[in-house]
RNA sequence: GCGAAUGUGGUGAAGUGGUUAACAUUCCUGGCUGUGAACCAGGCACUCGUGGGUUCGAUUCCCAUCAUUCGCCCCA
């Protein structure tokens, strides 16, 4: 093999692709059920824009971001994430002006990452999100979250774990981080390097710490609702009330903290659990901003938003055998001699010219090659024609899922075939609500 | 960035320091068939991931590299 894909990018083509399309184009129907509009942003952006949101102390920041200069020595980013560039056009089409609150926007498409890849983890992966921005309502928070289960309801995961916690606003935080680095001073010598370095960095994240000495000297770090003013308190508790009242069930984490310095209030993750009981982690996240509009020029208003990644989704579709189905072509027609070629050409041009999606097959060889040819292509009808049908204009149409055959008049066939793919579409709706209950 | 395993045809997978790389399956071609079958005959690795080294000789040994998978870190 001459050239292989990079390291963590990986083509994704045919049934993959298929599936990828089903899956983004289900989210993206759901995000314009709620309101939300597309926004396509630049795959790359001033490296400063990510580093100034991000925070210069997230990893994603330190060691994985797809960084270099340009021609004109510019400092530019492949973009980690997504939130900060649509910020930054939210801001740039003077958005903010209208005062038409929240502002709400999705999108998908290509993240880079610079990490090691594992099973549903790329260096390059695509990620749909939603961001609601210019309002401070904890309603925002809540229609994100619900749209966010929704969403991965509808996709086929349905023992959701749903985690939620709240970071409070700025003033709650800095005074936690105080008593966060007090207390971990006490520590600090016998703890890890990664942890010397969080605790002039970003104390928080000590919390997020794996490493079992350090786990227990966490067990006993002041908890962050102790030092929640009465605003975010009463914050959080409507949103967890409004939750229970749209029948969201949640499990308050006070471990949980995101990597991205930019969260404020409040933070969440979806995290899905097989039937067989497999944990995948999670799959989808997202949180409150306060101060990241302001940060990137705009008003001092804040947002939520919530993310997921396409590879991970299918990676475990298909580890649990629940891809959506995958494109069907309608018609193929078959001749088994060259002799009939052209009339078969000509018949599959006028279904396509009348909605149908068809082919043919034009390497003539036997019945057995040429329905497994259809069958690859997941066709539902066949169409057979020979000597008898060409005298005669009628054609043998075939069911490909009842094996019943026909025989047409080429003046009734695009009839007839309205009439058989109905069948098949109440079969799949049929088929469809079985698998949603 | 750290640790471990793997890399032989479309797929699964044996194998050896020495002429034609076993087997299974898929696929393709030809023969016979107006219908996804059966049967017969034949074909499909001339870089055994890539590059280098050891050797008279390497797919088999050594090194590097690339890729994949798993764990850690982190995250979607």
């Amino acid at each position: 093999m001459e050239y292989s894909v990079l390291k963590g990018t990986h083509d994704v083509i045919k049934d993959e692709a298929d599936a990828y399309s089903a899956i983004e184009s289900l989210l993206t129907t759901c995000a314009t059920n709620y309101g939300f509009r597309e926004f396509r942003t630049p795959i790359i952006e001033k490296t400063e824009l990510f580093v100034r949101t991000s925070g210069e102390s997230s990893d994603i920041v330190r060691k994985e971001m797809y960084d270099f200069k340009d021609k004109g020595d510019r400092n530019i980013s492949l973009r980690p994430e997504v939130t900060a560039g649509t910020i930054r056009a939210m801001i740039n089409a003077k958005l903010f002006a209208i005062q038409d609150f929240p502002i709400k926007a999705y999108y998908v498409g290509p993240n880079f990452r610079y990490e090691r890849p594992q099973q549903g983890r790329f260096r390059q992966f695509n990620q749909f999100g939603v961001e609601s921005v210019g309002s401070d309502s904890y309603i925002n928070d809540v229609e994100v979250i619900v749209l966010g289960f929704t969403a991965l309801k509808m996709l086929g995961f349905k023992n959701l774990k749903f985690k939620i916690n709240t970071l409070g606003d700025l003033e709650s935080r800095k005074k936690y981080k105080e008593a966060l680095v007090s207390y971990f001073s006490k520590y600090i010598d016998n703890m890890c390097f990664d942890c010397k370095e969080r605790i002039n960095l970003n104390p928080l994240r000590i919390l997020d710490c794996k490493v079992e000495s350090d786990i227990e000297i966490i067990k006993g770090a002041p908890k962050l609702k102790d030092y929640l003013n009465q605003k975010s308190t009463e914050r959080f508790e409507n949103v967890l009330k409004l939750l229970k009242e749209n029948e969201i069930d949640y499990e308050v984490d006070d471990t949980l903290v995101r990597g991205l310095d930019y969260y404020s209030e409040t933070v969440f993750e979806f995290h899905y659990i097989s039937d067989l009981g497999k944990n995948y982690g999670a799959i989808g996240a997202g949180g409150h901003y306060s101060e990241l509009v302001e940060q990137l020029g705009g008003p001092k208003v804040s947002g939520v938003g919530f993310a997921c990644g396409i590879e991970r989704l299918y990676s475990i579709l298909a580890d649990n055998n629940n891809l959506p189905e995958i494109n069907s072509i309608d018609v193929y027609v078959m001749t088994m001699k060259p002799d009939f070629n052209e009339a078969a050409f000509g018949l599959v041009t006028s279904l396509r010219n009348c909605g149908f999606s068809a082919d043919m097959n034009v390497e003539n060889s036997s019945f057995s090659s040429m329905f497994k040819k259809a069958e690859r292509r997941n066709t539902k009808l066949a169409i057979i024609i020979g000597q008898n049908e060409i005298e005669n204009s009628v054609v043998q149409l075939k069911n490909l899922h009842t094996k019943e055959q026909f025989e047409v008049k080429l003046d009734d066939l695009t009839d007839k075939i309205d009439e058989i793919l109905e069948e098949f579409e109440d079969h799949d709706h049929h088929h469809h609500h079985e698998q949603q209950e």
